[in-house]
DNA sequence: TACCCTTGCTACAACAAGTGTAGCGTCAAC
DNA sequence: GTTGACGCTACACTTGTTGTAGCAAGGGTA
């Protein structure tokens, strides 16, 4: 296993051509339920089904190669109990926090242009 | 046009079944391209060709059906100079702005591993 | 021992999303 | 009147995602 085709600050990839960190950033965040992973490991430590059911039952594969890069990406950690944040996770996932707030001012923005 | 089958706070999609605005905004970065996309808008208002030259040429269909849903979310606008953040694009883009410094760091913390 | 259930995970065919090339109509400059 | 930039669409090709089926390993429990 462990082909290593990882998106990595550093490496060039679809997106940068320089691999700049943010770049990077935004192309793995980009991808379909990166985000919702590390939103729903964000306070809880999960095996990989109880993940999967908070993430809409979102397929098997997909799930499976998102966790395998976030671990080569040293975002997300697994041992017994089941999948957690890193460090770097964990501060990753701060950041996308206030998220919540801006998410509910527009929802009640566009509720009333609508 | 205007099919309208855009992501929405409030309209159950694959992702959510209840629409809650977090997991529909989650679902809407989560898109290939898309905070790409707000986050070169962030400083710069940009025409149709300037945004994709710098969004590493993507191609035209896809950067066409982002900038559609965009603009139905109430997340950038369109007018004479071209494409650029609304007031909730905008504050939606200075919440990613962290991410730039976390993004390095990062970047700093993988190098020394590997 | 045998059974059942949960764990993480893979294979694969069907389907959806993204890419890249070609091209269109409009407008302004020269 | 042709050259160039504008925003944009069509379409064949490739890549990514889904959903079903299934596997090996480990823990109860009877």
């Amino acid at each position: 296993m462990d082909e290593q085709l990882t998106n990595l600050p550093g490496k060039p990839s679809k997106a940068t051509a320089t691999g700049r960190p943010i770049m990077v950033v935004l192309d793995i965040l980009g991808q379909r339920w990166t985000m919702r992973i590390l939103w729903e490991l964000r306070e809880n430590k999960l095996t990989f089904r109880e993940l999967r059911s908070r993430c809409a039952d979102v397929s098997l594969t997909v799930l499976n190669s998102r966790l395998k890069e976030l671990r080569q990406q040293s975002l997300i950690e697994h041992n017994e109990n089941g999948y957690a944040l890193s460090i770097h996770g964990a501060a990753l996932a701060n950041h996308l926090l206030p998220l919540l707030e801006w998410s509910e001012q527009w929802a009640q923005a566009i509720k009333q242009k609508g």
